[in-house]
RNA sequence: GGUCUGUUCGUCUAGGGGUUAGGACACCAGAUUUUCAUUCUGGUAACACGGGUUCGAUUCCCGUACAGACUACCA
């Protein structure tokens, strides 16, 4: 089998959508799994959608998800440059060469010639208003025009494009590795542009001759594109490059969480949930669009994630690494149908990343957050801390956020535990045991249990009862971590000073 | 409209001519827990429809419906 090498060729016009981590993703497993080489080719041969800022996003984007780039844009190699945008005279020449052997076709039509073309198509009740075999021939293109005219107009600077001559009554044969053989006639094609009026290839063009002089091995990419390979393995026949021409496997998309159609940023925006892997700030509007990981997503889980959404590995093991995936990974089992993309699955998938990882480890989180907000905290504190909230955590900024009653006294209170629990016997019993508290020489959470064990018992009441009422004292909560070891953290004194601090401003509900 | 692609629990999916149609997420219930969460146990829930082929079809074939993609000098 030949070397395995595959490209992963966006297009710098935005953040990169959530769907094209996934494309690269399986590229990667496959160039991986077969030692193969993962390439990244930027495709910005429309400068009317460049986007700054939009190559870089890329590069760091897929080195943040643990994509690595082994030739391409940002890295080089023997093939460069693998800008398109730079490979301008490469296109030039073969486009040139597809004119001298009759496949292709100079043409003059202006945009206003193209729609006058379509409106009369469209009138007269034809089901194809495409530039193709039945209109070629009306039109102001160098299949018209005598020579001599056409080299004049050439020289005289007006205005062309390079089309396809699409043969006639030829059957074409894409051979696809997910979907097996599809089968398209000419006629259902159009002349397409190759050559734009600007000087650039459009990507039909690029895509092709990038792709064989890159020696490309496999076209993984998603099925918008799948319309449009007859006419990519038409190119490699006109080219006469069928012999090296790459196999396809055209992936399922990825669809919006409702309803249906594919998956877009605003219905990432609509549902709140990332689209982005990083934030992405857009040039123009300056609106800011979060991203996974500034939104708490590991890397690892979000690979997990997608590996798995139109891929599984036919057993039950859910948990892969990327190691892992690359061995377990086949194009075979890649389905056909398009997924709707579940974000309660990637917050599960989060989770569980989440949990797995040491005290140590989670502590690097906390300490982060506190770091912005600018609260010091020895990192052994902080280990305690995560030991026992990574129980209730989906997302490494949920230390912080559910667990700010370690670093500031509440300062409302939970109003249904108040309502409920404080009573005579809450107060009664939080009283005493303050004043235990206070007087005890050491203090831990099993010190704080036993005390609290003596009070109940010489109050002769439960210590369900009241368990509520201390919690919200403490934490302004109705839920939380180990009540005993919260108090262990939260220290001795602080400790009394919440629970006195409650009993003075708070008025007995029930009783 | 045309072309192409697709359709198994709400979602991701396994499976495949004869199965109690399996798993995961979500949801619900029970157990554990000082609360919530975790964990454990259990539960609800699916082969789009109609024809064929066949002893038998969810599985194969053909239609229909529905959905999506594409239909640019965008990728």
């Amino acid at each position: 089998m030949k070397e395995v090498r595959v490209r992963f060729a966006p297009s710098p016009t935005g953040g990169l959508h959530i769907g094209g981590i996934r494309t690269a993703l399986y590229n990667y497993l496959l160039a991986r799994q077969n030692k193969g080489t993962m390439i990244l080719r930027i495709e910005d041969t429309d400068q009317g959608r460049f986007v700054p800022g939009a190559e870089e996003y890329i590069i760091q984007s897929l080195a943040w998800v643990g994509i690595k780039i082994d030739e391409g844009q940002g890295v080089g190699g023997p093939y460069a440059p693998y800008r398109q945008s730079e490979r301008k005279e490469i296109y030039k020449k073969y486009a040139q060469q597809l004119i001298d052997n009759g496949h292709a076709y100079y043409a003059f039509d202006t945009a206003e010639e193209l729609e006058v073309m379509r409106e009369k198509l469209k009138l007269a009740g034809s089901d194809n208003q495409q530039y193709g075999i039945t209109t070629r021939n009306l039109m102001r293109n160098s299949l018209t025009i005598d020579k001599p005219d056409v080299d004049s107009l050439l020289r005289s600077e007006t205005p062309y494009v390079i089309r396809l001559k699409v043969p006639e009554n030829e059957q074409i044969h894409v051979n696809d590795l997910i979907r097996g053989e599809v089968i398209v006639d000419s006629s259902q094609i159009d002349d397409k542009v190759l050559m734009k009026s600007d000087g650039m290839p459009t990507y039909h063009l690029a895509n092709v001759v990038d792709d064989y002089l890159m020696k490309i091995s496999h076209v993984i990419r998603g099925e918008e594109w799948l319309p449009s390979a007859p006419l990519h393995v038409l190119l490699y026949q006109f080219f006469g490059w069928q012999n090296e021409m790459p196999q396809f496997a055209h992936l399922p998309l990825l669809l919006k969480p409702d309803g249906n159609g594919k998956l877009s940023k605003r219905d990432a925006d609509k549902m709140g949930f990332p689209i982005f892997p990083l934030n992405w700030t857009d040039p123009k509007s300056g609106e800011i669009s979060e991203g996974y990981k500034e939104s708490g997503y590991l890397p690892e889980a979000l690979i997990n994630f997608l590996a798995f959404l139109g891929w599984n590995p036919g057993t039950t093991q859910e948990i892969f690494s990327m190691e892992q995936l690359i061995t377990a990974f086949s194009i075979d089992r890649i389905g056909k149908a398009g997924a709707r993309f579940d974000i309660q699955k990637a917050q599960w998938f989060n989770q569980q990343y989440l949990k797995a990882k040491t005290d140590e480890e989670l502590a690097d989180f906390l300490l982060d957050s506190l770091d912005k907000e600018q609260i010091t905290c020895t990192r052994e504190m902080a280990v305690k801390i995560c030991n026992v909230m990574k129980e209730r955590v989906t997302f490494p900024q949920d230390f912080w956020l559910q667990g700010k009653f370690f670093f500031h006294a509440p300062i409302t209170f939970d109003e249904s535990v108040i309502s409920k629990k404080w009573n005579n016997d809450a107060v009664k019993v939080l009283h005493a045991f303050s004043m235990e508290v206070d007087k005890a020489t050491g203090f831990s959470a099993e010190i704080a249990k036993s005390l609290l064990e003596q009070v109940t018992a010489s109050l002769g009441i439960s210590s369900g009862k009241i368990l509520q009422a201390l919690r919200v004292t403490l934490t302004g909560g109705a839920s939380g971590p180990d009540l005993m070891m919260t108090m262990e953290i939260i220290g001795k004194k602080e400790v009394c000073r919440r629970i006195n601090h409650a009993l003075a401003t708070l008025k007995i509900h029930a009783s």
